[in-house]
DNA sequence: GCCAACGTTGGC
DNA sequence: GCCAACGTTGGC
């Protein structure tokens, strides 16, 4: 899927596992355990200092929490070698890793969850990758608009 | 817990 | 390379 020049994101995390909070009191993560070339692929073009939207998915309220910035840019994700970890490859080895990670950095959290259901009402997200019917990548691609709206709505 | 949608695997 | 079976995601 062709991604030229985009210079923001998205990506989903299940609070349970890594929420917001957790996010502002690491002040930086890798965001390792993506397991979908799609979304690989999308983070192998973060460039540092670009801007990601930071969602919650599958919970109770689900929907936009703040914001991170990419701090670095993609290196081999360390858990797909490590046979105890839940992301653990057995195809992949340090020589020839499979999957990368950048590191992401808090930003903000916003002073309210935006959920699903008022993104799906503007009609400036009408075409948001997010939105698309059948839409699971936990990686995507964001506009300069839908970024822009996005941050009007968090006011 | 249900179910639609999608990705991956593996037999052929 | 096809495609059925299976697993996972994620909203509700």
């Amino acid at each position: 899927m062709a991604a030229p020049n985009t210079n923001y994101w998205l990506v989903k995390t299940d609070p349970d596992d890594y929420s917001i909070d957790d996010f502002a009191r690491d002040k930086s993560v890798a965001w390792v355990g993506v397991r979908n070339y799609q979304a690989r692929n999308f983070m192998q073009n973060m460039k540092p200092g670009e801007a990601v939207i930071f969602y919650h998915s599958a919970c109770e309220a689900v929907g936009i929490t703040g914001l991170a910035r990419i701090k670095r840019a993609c290196a081999p994700d360390k858990t797909q070698f490590d046979a105890k970890s839940q992301y653990y490859d057995p195809k992949a080895t340090p020589e020839t890793p499979r999957w990368f990670c950048p590191e992401l950095e808090f930003v903000r959290k916003f002073h309210r969850l935006i959920p699903l259901a008022e993104l799906r009402a503007e009609k400036a997200l009408s075409k948001m990758l997010l939105l698309k019917r059948g839409s699971r990548l936990s990686v995507l691609p964001v506009t300069t608009n839908e970024f822009d709206t996005i941050q009007g709505l968090a006011k």
